[in-house]
DNA sequence: AGCACGCCGACT
DNA sequence: GTCGGCGTGCTC
C-alpha cells in the first residue's frame, strides 16, 4: 500500500515545489494552505498536487492544514505558467500571490457603538456631545470621541447607563454589490453592435480575446462597460486592469458611476487594511468588480468572468522588478486557464495585438468615431532644422505664434515635455564634467525650484553647487537642454500677462494637488499648462485648443525596436487633448526628422499607414510580433568580473536553430546604484518557446555569488 | 527567503 | 582565547 504525498510550494524562490508525505488521518486537496517542515523552520506553503510515494524515499510530513479558504485550482496553474513564462520561479510568483498574508486570517474585529435611542435624562455635557456630535453611528470608541470632543472613557460609560450598545464587527467589510442593470449612457447605433459583439463573448462562457480598437471620444469605456455587466449579471467577478496612473479618485468614480458601488481598487500603494479586505473579499467571491494595476492580476479570484485590459498599449503594464512580467500578456494567459473571456481596448493598440486580431487569433472590434464628439485635432510637424529657436532657447517661432494665437483668442494651451525638472544636463564650461550621480551612469538633472541637482534614476539629490565640484572653476556650470520647468521659464516670457503653471510629479506630488491643478485649469484659471506624462491621461479641457509637443524625437533612437510605435502612441494621445466637440484644435510637433513615418503618419491623421511601415519593418527585421526577443542583464560590484561572468555565460547558450544572441555589450546605463550592468539581447523565431530556451540556458549556469545578478526579461520593454 | 556553517578581524 | 561580521549553500 502506498502511502500518499503533496508537493508543496512556499513563497521563497527555490526552484519548485518540495514532496512531503501526508500524515494518515489528514484529508487534504489541491491549493490548501498547510504548515510544514524546511529546514529548521516550519513554513506556510499550498499543496500544488498530490501523489502517491515512490518506495525508499524518506519525506517529512506536513505538520497540520491551515483553517483557511483554499487558492482557486486555477490559480495553482496560472502561478505555474506565470513563472515558465517568466524564467521565474513559482516560489516568486507565489509570493506576489500572497503580498497580504494577514488575508488568510479572519478579519481582525473592532467594538463600535450606537445610541440606543432610549430618552436621555439629566446628560452631562460630554455625553450630551458624544450622542449629539459622536456620528455617523455605529462608530468605534475612538472615533466618536474625536468627532465630540471628548474622552473615549465617555463613550463606554453610556455603555453602561444603557443610552449606548455595543457591538463586535468585523474591520474587513464587504464591498457594496455593482448593479449592472443601472442605465448607462446611450450608445449609437455602431457602439450598440460593438457592445453586443462583447457581450455575446461573455454569454458564450469560455476563453476569448477580443481586441476593442477605436479612438478617443468613440466611447469604449461605455462599449466594454456593457461586456462588464454581463458578467455581473452572471454573478461572476470582472477584473478591469488600467494603467497606474488611471486610478486616481476621478479615474475610478466612472466605474462608480455606472453601476453605482465603489469597485475594490488595487494598486502598489493601498494601506495593509484594504489590501487586507480587497484580498479577502476577492477570494471569497463577494467582491464581484476590481479596478487595479498589474498587479491586481494575482488576486485569487474565486469566480472570475471577465478580464478587461484599457490602455492595452501602455508600458506600465509591464513590471520591471522581481518577477517580470507583461500584466497585459498574463490577462490573456490568465483567461485561457480559467476560460473566460478577455477584452483588451486601446485607442493605439500594440502592433502585437493588432498583428493578433490581423491573424483571427482575436476578435477585431472596431469603433468609429462618434459623430458630434470630440475630434482629433489638425496636426502639423515644425522642423527644427528650418526653424532654429535662438541659442538657450527651445521653442520655435511657430510655436510661440500658436500659442500666442490661442492667447488672442482667449483659450488655453498645453506644452508637452516628457522631462522633469529645469535642465536634463548640468555642464562645467572650463573643464568640460557633466555633473553625474556618485553610484550610477547618469546625469543629474538640474531642478531649479529645489535648488537642487537630481538623479532621475535612483532618487539621489545634492544642493545645486556653485563651482565645479571637478575643476572648482566657480559660475561655469551651464545648464543644458530643456525639462518642463525651463519650457515654463522661457514661454511666461514670451507671454508675461498669462498664467502658466507646470504639471509634473515634482510640482504635484500628492493627488490632491493634481485635483487642484487640473481644476484650475478646467476652470480656465490657468492659460498655458506645461506638462509631462502626467497630462496625457483622462482629462478634457474644453478650452484647451492648442497642444504643442516641445520634443517630438525624444523617444526616438536608442536600441528600442518599439520606439517609433511609442512615439506614434505618446503623440496621438497627447494630440487628443487639444480635441472639442464643436472644433478641432490644433497641434503642433517639433521635430528634427519630420520625415520619420510615426510623424508623418500622425499629421496624415492615418494609422494604418505607420501601422502597415513599421509591421514591414518588424517582419524583415524578425522582431515581435514577428518574432521573440528576450533580454540578460547580468550585474554586479566589479567590472572586470561581471564583464567575465557575461562572456561566460554567453559560451553556454543552447545550439538552437532561430535563435540569435547579441552581445554582451555595456548596458546603456553601464553602473547602477554602484552595479556594472552587462547586457544581453537574444532574438528567436516565432515558432522558438524562448522561455525555455531561456530556461534550458540558465540551469547551465552554476551557482554565481550572491552579489551578482543574471536577470531575464522575456520580451522586453525598456531597453536601459 | 531564512538559517547554519565557516572563515576572518576586534575585543575581554 | 572567543564574539560576531557576512559570504556561501541548502532546504523535500
Amino acid at each position: 500500500m502506498g502511502s500518499r504525498t503533496a508537493q508543496i510550494l512556499f513563497p521563497v524562490n527555490v526552484p519548485g515545489a518540495f514532496d512531503y508525505a501526508v500524515p494518515d488521518p489528514m484529508r487534504l486537496s489541491r491549493g490548501e494552505f498547510v504548515f510544514a517542515p524546511i529546514g529548521k523552520q516550519m513554513k506556510l506553503g499550498v499543496v500544488m498536487s498530490l501523489g502517491e510515494a515512490e518506495p525508499g524515499r524518506a519525506l517529512k510530513e506536513i505538520a497540520e492544514i491551515k483553517a483557511t479558504r483554499a487558492l482557486p485550482l486555477a490559480m495553482l496553474d496560472f502561478i505555474d505558467w506565470v513563472a515558465r513564462y517568466n524564467v521565474a520561479s513559482p516560489g516568486q510568483v507565489l509570493r506576489m500571490v500572497l503580498r497580504s498574508w494577514k488575508a488568510l486570517d479572519p478579519s481582525p474585529v473592532a467594538t463600535l457603538y450606537e445610541p440606543t435611542g432610549d430618552r436621555p435624562l439629566n446628560l452631562t455635557p460630554a455625553r450630551r456631545a458624544a450622542l449629539s456630535e459622536g456620528g455617523p453611528f455605529p462608530a468605534r470608541a475612538s472615533e466618536i470621541a474625536a468627532r465630540a470632543g471628548i474622552s473615549p472613557g465617555v463613550v463606554k460609560g453610556l455603555v453602561k447607563t444603557g443610552l449606548m450598545r455595543s457591538e463586535l464587527r468585523p474591520v474587513d467589510a464587504p464591498y457594496p454589490v455593482p448593479n449592472p442593470d443601472r442605465a448607462g449612457r446611450d450608445l449609437t447605433e455602431a457602439q450598440s453592435v460593438a457592445a453586443r459583439e462583447l457581450v455575446t463573448q461573455v454569454q458564450k462562457d469560455r476563453f476569448s480575446v477580443s481586441l476593442l480598437d477605436g479612438v478617443t471620444g468613440s466611447g469604449k469605456t461605455e462599449v466594454y462597460f456593457e461586456a462588464v455587466a454581463e458578467a455581473l449579471r452572471q454573478g461572476r467577478q470582472v477584473l478591469i486592469l488600467v494603467p497606474e496612473i488611471a486610478l486616481t479618485q476621478a479615474g475610478l468614480a466612472r466605474f462608480a458611476q455606472r453601476f453605482g458601488a465603489e469597485p475594490v481598487a488595487w494598486h502598489s500603494s493601498i494601506t495593509d487594511t484594504e489590501r487586507r479586505r480587497g484580498w479577502r473579499e476577492v477570494a471569497s467571491g463577494r467582491a464581484q468588480l476590481v479596478v487595479g494595476a498589474r498587479s491586481a492580476l494575482f488576486l485569487p479570484f474565486a469566480k472570475l468572468g471577465l478580464i478587461v485590459v484599457d490602455e492595452e498599449h501602455d508600458t506600465s503594464f509591464k513590471q520591471e522588478e522581481g518577477v517580470i512580467y507583461n500584466a497585459r500578456d498574463m490577462s490573456v494567459l490568465r483567461g485561457r486557464l480559467e476560460d473566460r473571456p478577455v477584452i483588451l481596448a486601446s485607442a493605439t493598440p500594440s502592433l502585437e495585438s493588432l498583428h493578433n486580431a490581423q491573424s483571427g487569433r482575436y476578435a477585431h472590434i472596431v469603433l468609429p468615431e462618434r459623430p458630434g464628439a470630440i475630434t482629433l485635432p489638425d496636426i502639423d510637424l515644425i522642423d527644427m532644422k528650418v526653424h532654429k529657436p535662438e541659442t538657450g532657447a527651445f521653442l520655435s517661432a511657430p510655436m510661440v505664434q500658436a500659442v500666442a494665437d490661442s492667447i488672442s483668442r482667449g483659450e488655453q494651451s498645453l506644452l508637452y515635455m516628457n522631462r522633469r525638472g529645469y535642465a536634463p544636463l548640468i555642464l562645467c564650461r572650463a573643464c568640460g564634467e557633466r555633473l553625474k550621480s556618485p553610484d550610477t551612469d547618469s546625469w543629474l538633472v538640474e531642478h531649479r525650484a529645489t535648488g537642487r541637482a537630481v538623479c532621475h534614476l535612483t532618487g539621489f539629490s545634492m544642493r545645486m553647487p556653485r563651482e565645479c565640484p571637478k575643476c572648482g572653476a566657480e559660475d561655469g556650470l551651464t545648464s543644458i537642454g530643456p525639462g518642463v520647468e525651463r519650457i515654463a521659464d522661457e514661454i511666461q516670457t514670451h507671454f508675461p500677462q498669462t498664467r502658466v503653471e507646470i504639471l509634473s510629479s515634482d510640482t504635484t506630488a500628492t493627488p490632491d494637488e493634481i485635483k487642484a491643478r487640473l481644476g484650475r485649469m478646467e476652470q480656465g484659471e490657468i492659460d498655458i499648462l506645461v506638462g509631462t506624462q502626467m497630462v496625457v491621461k483622462g482629462h478634457n479641457f474644453p478650452k484647451l485648443t492648442f497642444v504643442g509637443v516641445v520634443d517630438g524625437d525624444l523617444l526616438m533612437g536608442g536600441a528600442d525596436p518599439r520606439a517609433g510605435e511609442r512615439t506614434y502612441q505618446t503623440l496621438v494621445q497627447v494630440a487628443g487633448r487639444a480635441g472639442r466637440a464643436d472644433k478641432a484644435g490644433e497641434a503642433l510637433i517639433q521635430t528634427h526628422h519630420p520625415e520619420h513615418e510615426a510623424l508623418q503618419a500622425l499629421v496624415a491623421g492615418d494609422r494604418d499607414l505607420f501601422v502597415g511601415v513599421e509591421m514591414a519593418m518588424r517582419e524583415m527585421l524578425g522582431l515581435p510580433p514577428y518574432g521573440r526577443i528576450a533580454a540578460v542583464i547580468l550585474w554586479g560590484p566589479d567590472l572586470k568580473k561581471v564583464k567575465d561572468l557575461a562572456k561566460d555565460f554567453v559560451t553556454k547558450a543552447p545550439r538552437a536553430d532561430g535563435v540569435e544572441i547579441l552581445g554582451p555589450s555595456e548596458a546603456p546605463i553601464a553602473r547602477l546604484r554602484g552595479l556594472y550592468r552587462q547586457r544581453l539581447f537574444i532574438r528567436a523565431d516565432p515558432d522558438v518557446n524562448l522561455s525555455k530556451y531561456m530556461t534550458t540556458w540558465r540551469a547551465k549556469q552554476k551557482r554565481i555569488p550572491t552579489k551578482y545578478k543574471i536577470q531575464i526579461d522575456i520580451d522586453p520593454q525598456s531597453f536601459m
